[in-house]
DNA sequence: TATTGTTATACTCTATAACTATA
DNA sequence: TATAGTTATAGAGTATAACAATA
């Protein structure tokens, strides 16, 4: 053989710490941070109350509150009460929010760079078994 | 079709999620931090100039000095002097920083875990699917 | 009394700028 | 003068504990 083959476990490792990078830089070039840009995202399908935010994104309701504050002040989020259980308040994107995300999601090339390198059988090989490993 | 097919996209980001998360929690688990344990990682093959694991941690060299100081002071890395050009400081790993990096990586077992899902064929397949995505 | 979210606080990550020591 | 690393500082991510409002 002519080169040492790199075990799956490095390729893997590999492939994640690119695919973080690149995440990171994208939401960088609109001034947020990984974090924030993750909040954002998870509001595009809809206003979610703050507690659920935790859940979905790992984290602390306390960090939720402070992301969501940092947002709320770029005017990029809106925090309402809930009308049922006034103790739960709803964060919901705002236009601008849409469009800042729109911008990270156009410089997130990343995975359709890399994507794109594949053949249409390699894709579906590789959907495959992704499915399988996220089983 | 019984279920909506979820995105080759999508699984990526799911997969590169899970796999952040479970380095974190392996991390944790002996009170370092994901960036404390890259850097103990990055050390395993031997002593390590600053700056050169500034430019692989993708970071700055300042960042570096404190991870450093932390991990330094719980006794898992040492910084000597290199002797041929003395602006230069070397870090390296000890044998108690060896134990917990070793600890690290087994409770790290999410690539395991996952990939033992798979054939030998099928990891076959990844491996090359990965090489193109990685070249 | 239990739950949702916030506030106060503390520690870590990270970068920039100024600095020290060495080359 | 240029380079390696550190220090000082500041903003952001994160969690824990104490708290307020509501249920």
């Amino acid at each position: 053989m002519t080169e040492a083959a790199e075990s799956l476990d490095q390729q893997l490792w590999d492939f994640v710490y690119a695919y973080d990078a690149a995440y990171d830089a994208a939401a960088r070039a609109v001034g947020l941070s990984a974090a924030q840009a993750c909040l954002l995202d998870a509001l595009t399908g809809g206003s979610r109350a703050m507690g659920e935010l935790a859940t979905e994104l790992l984290c602390d309701a306390s960090n939720v509150t402070q992301l969501a504050a940092r947002l709320e002040a770029r005017g990029l989020v809106a925090r309402d009460p809930d009308p049922v259980d006034r103790r739960v308040k709803r964060l919901s994107i705002t236009p601008a929010g849409r469009q800042v995300h729109q911008t990270v999601r156009a410089g997130f090339d990343f995975p359709a760079d890399r994507l794109g390198r594949l053949s249409d059988p390699e894709r579906r090989q590789l959907s495959q078994l992704m499915s399988k490993l996220l089983a």
